[in-house]
RNA sequence: GCCCCCAUCGUCUAGCCUGGCCCAGGACAUCAGCUUUUCAUGCUGAAGACAGGGGUUCGAAUCCCCUUGGGGGUACCA
């Protein structure tokens, strides 16, 4: 091991970060930390036509709320700034000069050495491509591609100026390596270690991309039989819509917009996307540590946390195989790791999700009665988004709660039984209005034990009713919790609209 | 096609390097039971894998070879 460990994460900014980016920066910074050593960001923006500011800076952004801090914030080398000072440029003339490399076209082009390569890999162990076997390749573009260098060129000169000891990058550039290796060789630069992860794929082993969430949009407008132009909308025609389902496009707008109109939820690809989902931070870098990294002695999920991983992780123990992103195990983490969250932290996050519905109720994070609500919904929640979808109810005016008698459970609440739920409700309601509005929640529940002791009937067939008439279905959080947090004048006020349309159905 | 990598329950994996403690352990998912005023949670239990074939060895999930399967690369993308 050097004296100075240094790790790199150098993503090209043509996009979002994606899950396999961010366990590839994730690998990167624990390993530095875990050696004390420096963890580097660089841009690689070779590709000109492909490269945007605005992809640059919310892969930063992601890996900040990733909580993936680097050593040279507010000094990230960007390639572009490196072909302008010329150091690329040093370097070809030198090639030239030594004939390790020619101009084609208007291209320049290294030539590769005739001995046998052989990459010492951290986790793969030895791998050799033999001589011949990989070809000469261009190290600067021609002028269509602004005689920027390729990739190639320009990672190993730059890790070699920043020092960077450790590559740990994903498997697809296992193929690149000789090819940096003789580049290295040539021009005098140290060879770094190297270390090739393996690469995430979907559950069905398809390749996680940005289209999965056209497919996903298309699929489900096809099951719901959606005809082409249901859910046009700002900046977008019918035409648009006809188009993207007939898959002439996969544009992530229209995507957006079916998923939308239908309700449901594309699937998440880029970090932002599990943000935006509601997932922690902390939970999605435990998770994809867990992927193709793993301590051994079955040390799981609560304990493998960012801090953990900043003290324990090593190459040794990462998988060479690929592996499948599972939602599930990741949505069954998340919803431990909510249930571990001390109710403020729990609280801030759920309000930092910006649900404009949440401030129609609650005052701000310290209002006690939207701890209640988080607090509720903690055990109930795999993310979280989650209080406020399972919650919406809450959050719609008492008038605007639908109800649906025919459904089984719904019959089974309110009709079902001599005598039925609805009756029961209606009998119970003077008992709920002579009550108090403070401590509304623990009064009724006491009220409603009592009101069933005394006829000798099991709870539900009170509490029942009293669910359906509030959020007009039969699954809501305890009812004292629920209660508290809707008050007593709404839960009347419901309670009296349920009745109503119960007797005119 | 050629080159490279990989191969344990459906999934992520422990065990493999340093063969015997492994008729293979954990987690997620699944199923069943208990708890329960709904939904969850929680608890208990069940089912579930060494890809196939050859070797080596007293003994192989572990070492070697072949086959098969999966993946990556083969760009003036990174």
């Amino acid at each position: 091991m050097p004296d100075q460990v240094v790790t790199r994460f150098a993503p090209s900014p043509t996009g979002a970060l994606h899950v396999g980016g961010a366990r590839t920066a994730l690998f990167n910074w624990a390993f530095a930390r875990k050696h004390g050593g420096k963890f580097l960001l660089r841009i690689e923006d070779t590709d000109l036509a492909r490269s945007t500011e605005a992809s640059e800076r919310s892969m930063l952004e992601d890996l900040k709320w990733l909580g993936l801090d680097w050593d040279n914030e507010g000094d990230v080398p960007r390639q572009s700034q490196h072909k302008a000072d010329g150091i690329y440029d040093q370097a070809i003339d030198k090639l030239i000069a030594a004939d390790r490399a020619y101009e084609e076209d208007d291209a320049i082009r290294f030539r590769m050495p005739d001995h046998d390569i052989t990459v010492h890999d951290e986790v793969l162990g030895e791998v050799t491509v033999k001589a011949g076997q990989t070809e000469d390749f261009i190290i600067r573009k021609g002028e269509a591609g602004g005689f920027m260098p390729t990739f190639h060129l320009a990672v190993v000169i730059d890790d070699a100026a920043m020092g960077v000891t450790h590559i740990i990058r994903g498997q697809e550039h296992l193929n690149n390596t000789p090819k940096h290796i003789a580049l290295q060789q040539a021009l005098d630069l140290p060879t770094p270690t190297y270390a090739h992860i393996p690469l995430i794929f979907n559950a069905d082993g398809s390749k996680m991309s940005k289209r999965d969430k056209a497919k996903t949009a298309r699929a489900a407008a096809k099951d719901a039989n959606l005809q082409p132009p249901p859910p046009s909308g700002e900046g977008c025609s019918p035409e648009d819509i006809t188009a993207f389902l007939n898959k002439e496009n996969d544009d992530i707008t229209i995507a957006t917009l079916i998923a939308q109109h239908l309700n449901l939820t594309l699937p998440e690809i880029e970090v932002a996307d599990f943000r935006e989902s509601g997932y922690l931070p902390e939970t999605l870098c435990t998770y994809l540590a867990l992927l193709g990294w793993n301590p051994g002695d079955d040390v799981e999920e609560q304990t493998v946390k960012r801090d953990y991983l900043s003290a324990n992780f090593d190459l040794e123990r990462c998988g060479k195989s690929n592996g499948k992103f599972d939602r599930d195990k990741l949505a069954a983490f998340s919803a431990d790791a909510i249930k571990a969250l001390p109710l403020e932290v729990l609280c801030d996050a759920v309000w930092m999700l910006n649900e404009p519905t949440l401030s129609l109720r609650f005052a701000n994070t310290n209002d006690l009665f939207f701890q209640g609500f988080c607090e509720a919904y903690r055990e109930r929640s795999k993310t979280l988004r989650d209080p406020v979808k399972q919650g919406a109810f809450f959050f719609v005016d008492d008038g605007a709660i639908t109800y649906d008698f025919g459904t089984k459970n719904m019959k089974k609440a309110m009709s079902k039984g001599d005598p039925n739920g609805a009756t029961l409700l209606a009998k119970f309601l003077p008992t709920l209005e002579a009550l108090p509005k403070d401590e509304f929640g623990s009064a009724a529940h006491d009220a409603i034990n009592t009101f069933c002791e005394q006829r000798e009937l099991n709870i539900g067939k009170l509490a029942q009713p009293i669910r359906v008439a509030i959020s007009g279905s039969t699954v809501t959080p305890p009812i004292d919790a629920t209660l508290d947090i809707l008050g007593k004048q709404s839960t009347i006020a419901r309670i009296n609209n349920c009745l109503t349309a119960f007797n005119n159905q």
